[in-house]
DNA sequence: AGGCGTCTGTACGCTACCGCACAGATTAAG
DNA sequence: CTTAATCTGTGCGGTAGCGTACAGACGCCT
C-alpha cells in the first residue's frame, strides 16, 4: 500500500532491460496497489495502462455469454499484461482480474507502443514473453480438455507459487473453481484430497502449499511444459539482456 | 501438383503486402504440395521455412505424453505458419498436420526473420495475425471446457469451411476425433445427428456442409468470436497494406 | 457473547463422455 | 469376384463432473 520496498526491478521483465532502456522508461513507472478481485480491464475494451505485476497476479479470465468462465492465462512478476497493445489488437481479448493482490507498476499505454516500435532489445523481449504466453494458453486449452479437476488444482497452485514470494495464497475455493471453470465442489473435493495426502493445508480463503515436490507429482505434465518453456524463454537477465 | 493457377495472392497474408515487400520477397517464396497427413513440422523441432498456405489448411496439434491429442488452433490461406520464427522462441511448441490437403508457399525462416527485423509493415501485419490466433487458441481453451462434441464439430467445421473454397472436406471421424481431442465414436454420433438434421453430408471420409447457417446456429457463440476478431484484425488489405 | 454472512463439506440423481467390443458398410487390391 | 483393409454404426457398463439442495463451520461485527 505504500510501496515501501517496492522496487520495478521486482518485474523480471523490466529487470531484463538494458540500463538505457530503463532509465528512459522508469520516470514513467506508476506504482500502484492491486487489490484482490479487481477488475483491471473488461473483455473487449481499450487498456490505458500496460501493468508490469511485481508482487501481484493478475489472471486473464475468459467469460463467455452465458456467464461460465474459464482462466486462459496468469501474469505474475515475469510478465506484462496489455499484450495487444503492442500486437495491434488494442482491445484486449479477455478480462484480466487481480488473483493475488499486491503491487504492480503501470506505464501509458501509448509510451509502450513507442518503445516497441523502436524495435530493439525491449520489442525483442516482450517478443519473446508473448511467446511464452501462447505456450502457456496452449497448455490450458489441452490440460482443460484431457485432466481431471485435481491435476488441474495442483497445476494451477503451482504456477501461483511460482509467481509468489512465500507458499501462501488467499483465495477461496469459489474462485478458483471460477478460474478453472469447474464447480465449487469439485474443488472442495479435490483440495480435501490433497489436503488429506499432506500436500496443502487450508481454512477459509487462505491455502498453504506446503510440499511443492508432492504437488508436482499429481499434477498434470501441463505445469513441467509451462515452467519449462518459460524458463527457456526468459532466462534471467538481470539488466544484461541483448 | 503442378501449380497449375497457383498464386502468392491466394495467401491472405502475402495479399495484403505492399507491393515493393511482396516483390522482394516474390522470388524466395516456393511452392510446395501439402498432402493430408503430412507432418510438416514436429512438436519442439526448429522449422526450416515458414509456409503461407494457400488452398491447404494446417492444424497445429498438441500431442501429450500419453498420445491423447488436441488441437490448438489452424492455420489456412489467412495466415502463417510458423509464428515463432519471429517470436523468437525457434521451436515449434506443436505439432503441424497437413488437415486438408492443398498448396502452400514457404520461405526459408531466415529471410522472413529478415524481413521482420525490418520493423515495417510487414511486421505490423505478422503481429496483429498472431494476435488473431492468440484468440483462437484462447476460443479454443474454453471451448475444450465447457462445450459439447456437437457444439465443437459445429464449430470446427465452421472453421474448416472458411479457410476452404467449397464446402467440401475430406476427412475420417477418426480424425477429426484427433482434432477435436475427442473419442472417434462421440464424432460419429454427432456427426450422425448433424446429417439427420440436414445439416451436413458424408460417406467414408468425406463430408459436404449443406447448411452453414444451420450449422453456425448449432455451433457455440466460439465459431462467432474467433470469426469476427479475425475479420477486425485481418480486414481484406488487397495490397494495399498500411 | 451473540448473530449474521460467507465459506466449506456432503449427498443424490443426472448426463456426457469414456473404454471396450464387435458388427455392418464401403472402398481398394488381387 | 473375392478378400482385405479401413471406416462407420451401435451397444453396454463405468465414471467424472454437473446441478441442486442443505447443513455445519468459521470469522467478522456490534
Amino acid at each position: 500500500m505504500t510501496g515501501f520496498l517496492q522496487d520495478p526491478h521486482q518485474n523480471h521483465l523490466l529487470d531484463a532491460l538494458l540500463k538505457v532502456d530503463y532509465d528512459r522508461l522508469f520516470p514513467d513507472l506508476e506504482l500502484v496497489e492491486m487489490p484482490l478481485g479487481e477488475v483491471v480491464c473488461e473483455s473487449g475494451s481499450k487498456l490505458k495502462y500496460v501493468y508490469f505485476p511485481t508482487t501481484s497476479i493478475i489472471s486473464l479470465l475468459y467469460v463467455m455469454e452465458d456467464g461460465a468462465s474459464a482462466e486462459i492465462a496468469v501474469v505474475g512478476n515475469e510478465g506484462i499484461l496489455g499484450i495487444p497493445i503492442f500486437m495491434g489488437g488494442e482491445t484486449m481479448p479477455s478480462r484480466a482480474v487481480v488473483q493475488s493482490a499486491g503491487h504492480a507498476y503501470r506505464l501509458k499505454a501509448q509510451l509502450l507502443k513507442n518503445e516497441f516500435n523502436l524495435a530493439g532489445p525491449l520489442q525483442r523481449l516482450l517478443l519473446r514473453y508473448t511467446q511464452a504466453l501462447i505456450i502457456q494458453m496452449a497448455q490450458t486449452a489441452v490440460c482443460n480438455r484431457h485432466h481431471s479437476v485435481e491435476q488441474q488444482l495442483c497445476r494451477w497452485l503451482l504456477l501461483s507459487i511460482d509467481r509468489l514470494p512465500d507458499n501462501e495464497l488467499s483465495m477461496t475455493q469459489e474462485l478458483i473453481a471460477n478460474m478453472l471453470g469447474v464447480r465449487r465442489e469439485g474443488v472442495t473435493q479435490a483440495a480435501g484430497k490433497l489436503q488429506s495426502l499432506g500436500l496443502i493445508n487450508y481454512r477459509r480463503g487462505h491455502i498453504s502449499v506446503l510440499d511443492l515436490a508432492g504437488l508436482e507429482k499429481r499434477s498434470c505434465e501441463c505445469y513441467r511444459v509451462v515452467k519449462s518453456e518459460y524458463d527457456r524463454l526468459l532466462p534471467a537477465f538481470h539488466g544484461i539482456a541483448h
